[in-house]
DNA sequence: TTTACTGT
């Protein structure tokens, strides 16, 4: 070991020392994510931030592609191309590295939760026909919207922001697509799984027809998966300029999404697959409104979310999307 | 039916 490494090494030490004391304090108290691995953490030490990558550091190692993806262009060039200091990028975040939203698993869904917005990026089900048949031992009114305590205060949407704020507690995960254990429904009135939704006209309304849609095609398919989530589509204003506007309630400021979206994949009982995907405005429309007038591309979503949904599913079994043969 | 609100 050089004197430099030595000297490099002492110092990244202390730092983590510092850091590992901060990171148990913070999460001592009640608002401490839990998450899987490091997704959820409020911030992560440099230590956690390097530590999927053991030969980080040596001359011409590999990055992993999470750490790349954190890290400026030229650092990563000089990291695979020239020879450096090690342990230079953990010095240089020794006090932490603010990243990564919270990803909230729960008995029957998953979300991975907005901070900036204080409403989900997205929220995921797996549904089977037990999963929303009806059942009288669960009950939708003994349910009650709680704030997810596992989320920062600074982050965390409330009730009182909801309230008299003119919108709706829409679920993104349906209460009734978890009808099979009253714990699995209780969770999805965590307001993790909520955002603004305009009542009158939708949620109550065009929003709960799709629902109702996901439900029946649960009943009728050995497997479906759904992602829902909010949108902020850009908008043309008046000065020819385009922006994306959007209101915001109560003390924290959660976001009113523009749209939602919705993409549901269906398994056959052959083991092929069928994908719908939905955009909805975020505003009332007439008693009766057709589904199939909100059938967009995922490809839409996905330019708009920032995330690739269902990427996974086996392009050669994907038999049809939005009811079109592929 | 299922989605929720406000006011008592």
């Amino acid at each position: 070991m050089s004197k430099y490494s030595r000297l490099a090494l002492s110092t990244t030490c202390a730092g983590f020392g510092i850091l590992l004391g901060r990171y148990y304090e913070r999460n001592n108290g009640q608002y401490r994510d839990t998450s899987i691995e490091n997704l959820g953490k409020s911030s992560l030490t440099a230590n956690d931030f390097f530590k999927d990558n053991e030969s980080f550091g040596k001359n011409q190692a590999p990055i992993s592609d999470t750490v790349r993806s954190f890290l400026p262009v030229s650092t990563v060039y000089a990291s695979t191309q020239i020879s450096r200091p090690p342990n230079r990028l953990q010095e240089i975040l020794t006090f932490g590295v603010p990243s990564f939203d919270p990803l909230r698993p729960f008995e029957n869904h998953v979300v991975l939760y907005d901070r900036r917005n204080r409403v989900p990026h997205w929220v995921f089900e797996h549904l089977k026909k037990e999963h929303v048949e009806k059942n009288d031992k669960v009950d939708r009114k003994s349910s009650d919207f709680t704030e997810d305590q596992a989320i920062h205060p600074f982050f965390r949407s409330t009730n009182a922001d909801y309230k008299r704020s003119g919108y709706d507690r829409g679920h993104m995960a349906a209460a009734s697509n978890h009808r099979h254990s009253q714990k699995a429904m209780d969770d999805t009135f965590c307001l993790s799984n909520i955002a603004p939704q305009v009542g009158k006209g939708f949620n109550r309304d065009v929003w709960n027809d799709l629902e109702k849609y996901v439900r029946a095609l649960a009943r009728k398919h050995r497997n479906v998966y759904v992602c829902t989530g909010p949108l902020y589509l850009p908008r043309l204003e008046p000065d020819g300029k385009v922006y994306i506007k959007y209101e915001v309630i109560g003390k924290n400021n959660v976001s009113v999404p523009t749209h939602f979206f919705k993409v549901i994949v269906m398994e056959t009982d052959k083991g092929e697959f069928e994908m719908n995907s939905f955009v909805i405005p975020n505003q009332s429309f007439p008693e009766n409104t057709p589904l199939k007038n909100f059938l967009v591309p995922v490809e839409t979503i996905e330019r708009a979310s920032g995330f690739l949904l269902f990427d996974g599913v086996p392009k050669h079994r994907l038999k049809t999307i939005n009811g079109k043969k592929v």
